[in-house]
RNA sequence: GGGGUAGUAGGGUAGCCUGGUCCAUCCUAGAGCGUUUGGGACGCUUUGACGGCGGUUCGAAUCCGCCCUACCCCA
């Protein structure tokens, strides 16, 4: 596939760095004949394998994984008129089969509530059926009008993990939303990925819900990129779909309802937050392979060295570690760069010098360099592991903390803005301030109720009308 | 939503303005053989491309139109 030599464009270029990592690190093949369609290399794929059985690990503690169809008749789509506003101008609809037009169009699901909730119309009968918590992973499609951007703005999204849970009251609907951010936030702190959470203006919440709270993290370039939402629906589905139960006391009633949804923006910001100048780093968790054993094989230490490296890659692996034994025909040096772009997180150097001190080099993708006991080498090198993550984590910290800046002027927040970073600012909740904020700096209202280590919880002046407000977060979003 | 720029082997490019000299340049990659191997090895042999459709013309990679795709900037 590659050209393989050669250095990416430099972080800092965050675009074209990006574009070129998905190429040569062969997560994406963006080399598909349709706009907003791309292809999973076998290597991104198994990230993202890796990611989402993490997903379905935090979500199968309580929730159930289930499968609906691709197809949505048109008068269920149509049903919901607040969806249906959210969402018609970029629904892809099937019309013939065959040559013969269809009765009845069919709407390739841009998410699935209008392919669910009539089905748990019929599921729903009593109380004792509630609470109802399924989830799939499925793919959606979009007809976006904005340009597509490979995982993160798409016409199918391949990965969208979508829950959605039926509950007996509003408030009990609105403890699962904050559980809902208690999966979402574990989920990202195991990918070492910093997040924001906050509750989106109301213009801006998911057509049809009472309210949303979105997780943000903020990339490279300093924009925000959303990774994740979670919506109280209220009773507006369950009216629209006759999602009704019988209470203990024989009454019926109309249920609450609550969606969430992650998608593949979650590898985007994997990739973008850790990678570097020399391409993927990848944390230990969903590492394809979590250490790279190159063997260096010198002229008649040949088979020493290679059965030295396959009984170490069998020994590491025996201690539950990804290994990969390259013994490709291949110089050295080819090899480090060929894992380092790829993101190995951990990579063992063994040779003649190596073997006769009873020793392994270890390098770190993060940095450093440490000779390893081979005796020891399963003990030391989950721990270097380990050290790896929390070098990843603290370091996408960092970067969050350092990109969240406070802004108690117009000129102040546009400026903070423009310079590439996240602005902290006070705002009274009307939507008049919120736009002339918008159109003033450029920049988008994430929202309120913010919920991070950086930002403060005080209440202070709107910075467009003085009234009272509240901490929110403004940005320039993907 | 508006405006640009571009599409030539698997990847990156030269050629285009000024149509013929191009069975299309160079780098990289793939295949084969040999020599190599502690940070991107070398030699020889070889494979492989003008985005699609239409037009102008004796003749189109080159000029014109539409479409598709990609990237950049602005709202």
């Amino acid at each position: 596939m590659d050209d393989d030599t050669g250095a990416l464009p430099l972080k800092e270029d965050f675009s074209a760095w990006y574009n070129d990592l998905l190429w040569r690190a062969e997560i994406m093949d963006v080399r598909y004949p349709v706009k907003g369609l791309y292809v999973w290399y076998p290597y991104g794929f198994a990230i993202r394998k890796f990611v989402y059985q993490r997903l379905r690990d935090l979500l199968d503690r309580d929730h159930q994984e289930t499968l609906f169809p691709l197809l949505i008749p048109e008068q269920e789509f149509m049903k919901e008129a607040e969806h249906i506003k959210g969402f018609e101008d970029e629904v892809y609809w099937v019309t013939h089969g065959g040559k013969t037009p269809l009765d009845v169009k069919l709407a390739l699901r841009p998410t699935s509530e209008t392919a669910i909730y009539p089905m748990y119309a019929l599921w729903v009968r009593s109380h004792a059926d509630l609470p109802i918590k399924y989830y799939q992973i499925v793919n959606t499609f979009r007809y976006e009008t904005k340009q597509t951007r490979p995982l993160i703005r798409l016409r199918e999204i391949t990965s969208f993990k979508e829950a959605h849970t039926v509950h007996a009251t509003w408030e009990e609907a609105g403890e699962q939303v904050e559980e809902a951010i208690r999966i979402y936030s574990e989920f990202y702190d195991g990918l070492c990925i910093p997040t924001i959470v906050s509750k989106r203006p109301d213009w801006d919440k998911f057509p049809g819900a009472d309210y949303t709270i979105a997780v943000d993290t903020i990339m490279p370039n300093g924009k925000t990129l959303q990774i994740g939402t979670v919506h109280h629906l209220g009773d507006h589905f369950s009216r629209t779909f006759n999602i009704t139960f019988e209470d203990k006391n024989g009454e019926r009633k109309f249920a609450y309802q609550t969606c969430y949804g992650i998608s593949e923006r979650s590898i985007a910001a994997l990739i973008s937050i850790h990678g570097d100048d020399k391409g993927l780093v990848l944390p230990p968790a969903v590492a394809t392979f979590q250490v790279v054993i190159v063997p260096i094989t010198i002229g008649t230490r040949h088979e020493d060295v290679i059965a030295a490296a396959q009984k170490l890659s069998s020994i590491l692996s025996a201690a539950g570690i990804r290994v990969k034994l390259d013994t490709r025909e291949m110089r050295p040096g080819a090899k480090y760069y060929w894992w380092e772009i790829r993101g190995v997180p951990l990579r063992l150097e063994l040779g003649p010098r190596d073997l006769d001190a009873g020793k392994v080099m270890a390098v770190k993708r993060t940095g450093g360099k440490t000779a390893v006991d081979l005796a020891t080498a399963p003990e030391e090198i989950t721990h270097m592991l380990c050290e790896i993550t929390e070098n990843l984590r603290a370091r996408a910290e960092d970067h969050t903390r350092t990109h969240l800046c406070p802004a108690n002027s117009i000129d102040f927040l546009k400026n903070t803005l423009d310079k590439g970073n996240v602005a902290v600012i006070h705002w009274c909740q009307d939507r008049g301030c919120g736009e002339s904020i918008e159109e003033q700096t450029n920049g988008s209202i994430l929202g309120t109720d913010v919920r991070s280590p950086y930002v403060p919880a005080v209440e202070g002046i709107c910075i467009a009308c003085k009234k009272p407000g509240k901490p929110t977060i403004v940005g320039r979003a993907y």
